[in-house]
DNA sequence: CTGTTAGCGCTTTCAA
DNA sequence: TTGAAAGCGCTAACAG
């Protein structure tokens, strides 16, 4: 097989013209079975594929999703593209992939819409758009989904932050502890995210609810990473009435914590107990308490939702009653806050 | 802005042909520069972008590359992904991912191919297509890059796994380590990765360049995982005659190592003295000595050499000169092997 | 330097 | 149930 084969090769073989080849193949109904046969025989002896550009031209649909996201290689987001993947894999649709990286390749993809007539939909991750880049989005015409977000007009899945951070600082409150810190918070986070406030607003709530005071003291910037987690936990250990439990907004803060918090000669939990955010794979090798979010559920859903809406139409409104999904979080209680559940071994 | 604009609207608009908007908004030669400044302006007026399938359809040319790794997921895949997506997008070109997942998900892509026709070349990253699957490649009639692994015939990256196994065990034994072993091979890898065997034969020729002796009740199963090195580590920890060192072939079965080895309540690295492969994020995090590979090196190397050859025309034959690209491994030392390299905190 | 024209390989009326 | 023919929106000779 030199060059690939064509329509007209299979037409010519099969002996039909090619707009029978064409809905044969389809499965179009008004083909008799017959003749549906022989080309389904003259196609597969000649290894045929439509040409997905061809019929793109021609139908002006594309079977393709563009997936924007701020990072690749960070846990949260591959599993994310991991699991859109596969949905989109199990419908017959193609992923084109989009990183953002930062505020200039954010500016860049707003600005030149590289997406643009190459995808019938397009799955936002984790980053608040502004309106700008809204208004710029509509440009591409097609239908969009937002992860992790909540935009009026746009499908979105996403977690309940507030109640997750709520519950984690329940569960504190709940084995006795007082003073309670947070880690989290990074003034400079580039994408917007907006989970940190909420995360900080369900961390407040539980306090309160549980007629406990705010000590500003005890809130403390984390940045997101390990090292943030780890420098802002050597604070907390500084203060003068130090917190006897700290609430790190993600797990990679709270594993920071507990390296600050042994290196400091103190035992996890009797001296401190801490819980995180996420249900990160460390999480379990640090044996880390924390608050499981489905991300591949979320990432799921929101894919099908949006496909789903591709084959109704595919129009630009979304109803209120089918826009927003919130998936529940789960606390997993580990040996970081309750010695008696401590894993085997360190 | 209804629908989409076309080329005929710009070329109405700038009072040209649409070849000559074709030629202008290309950059082609032999277009008068106000001409080409008219048809610039025009198009911008009208948020103009050529169809990428039209053009597709027309040239052949695609402007996409298929990126098909196992796994999305994982560490290494990811900055992978990562680095491949920053180059093609360097290039103007677009990404169209792939995942295997299993043996299922593999037969299925050599199959059906479903990046047939969709793509001008195509990455295989880290695991070794066997010969029915490369004359199935073959049939999607472009030039394809191999990472990680050498085929005849193939443009490949890949490290020289062998060559860094050698050098993490010789470091071992430079520090004066007699028996050491190892913890390696997954017997059950669907993939058919390579590093494993090449790692194990870079341990057995350190020691035999140093004129020490294989003791294949060294040798222990380690299936890359976390728990999989744990296991191991207990296993060599319960030998009469236990190792005072341990070559781990990835960074995640040392990390199970070390855990063993401290719930053992033996000390890193006075008692047991232990190196990783790959220089995984957490390999830091544990303070873990280790051979470093150039992950986004290999992938940014391939996919240019890759994107080179579609522009030099694109023919499948490869000389023997520009096949193979190997580049260096890294050793890094820390506290897991040399205590006067620790890290301060834990 | 620019315009005309013939495809690229499909899908989709419209007729038969 | 099938075929002929007209696009889809571009690029690439070929003239001029």
């Amino acid at each position: 097989m030199g060059v690939a084969a064509s329509i007209d090769d299979v037409a010519r073989r099969a002996g039909v013209s090619i707009a029978t080849v064409s809905r044969a193949l389809r499965g179009l109904p008004d083909v008799a079975a017959a003749t549906r046969a022989r080309v389904m025989a003259a196609a597969t002896e000649l290894g045929y594929v439509a040409s997905p550009f061809a019929a793109r031209l021609a139908t002006g649909r594309t079977s393709t999703i563009g997936l924007v996201v701020p990072f690749i290689n960070r846990w949260f987001f591959s599993e994310v593209i991991n699991a859109v993947e596969a949905s989109l894999r199990a419908a017959s649709f193609d992923l084109l992939l989009y990183s953002l990286r930062d505020d200039e390749g954010r500016a860049r993809f707003f600005e030149l819409m590289p997406l643009r007539k190459r995808v019938d939909g397009v799955l936002l991750v984790s980053f608040l758009p502004s309106y700008k880049e809204l208004e710029s989005l509509s440009t591409m015409g097609c239908p969009s989904g937002l992860l992790g977000i909540r935009r009026p007009g746009l499908l979105s899945t996403r977690i309940d932050d507030v109640a997750g951070a709520h519950g984690a600082v329940a569960h504190l409150i709940g084995l006795g502890h007082r003073r309670i810190a947070l880690i989290g918070d990074d003034p400079k986070d580039p994408m917007g995210f907006t989970p940190p406030g909420d995360r900080r607003r369900g961390y407040q709530r539980a306090l309160t609810a549980a007629g406990l005071p705010l000590d500003p003291a005890l809130e403390v910037h984390g940045y997101y990473t390990v090292s943030g987690g780890s420098d802002s936990m050597q604070q907390l250990l500084a203060l003068p009435d130090r917190p006897t439990a700290v609430f790190a907004a993600s797990d990679e803060m709270a594993i920071g914590a507990v390296k600050a918090i042994r290196a400091a000669g103190l035992r996890i939990p009797e001296d401190i107990a801490v819980i995180g955010f996420d249900d990160h794979p460390m999480a379990q090798m640090y044996d880390l308490s924390t608050v499981r979010q489905p991300v591949a559920g979320e990432a799921v859903d929101l894919t099908e939702r949006l496909l789903a809406k591709l084959e109704a139409g595919g129009d630009l409104a979304v109803s209120e009653a089918e826009a927003d999904v919130v998936l529940d979080t789960e606390l997993i209680v580990r040996g970081s806050t309750d010695a008696s559940r401590s894993a085997p071994s360190s």
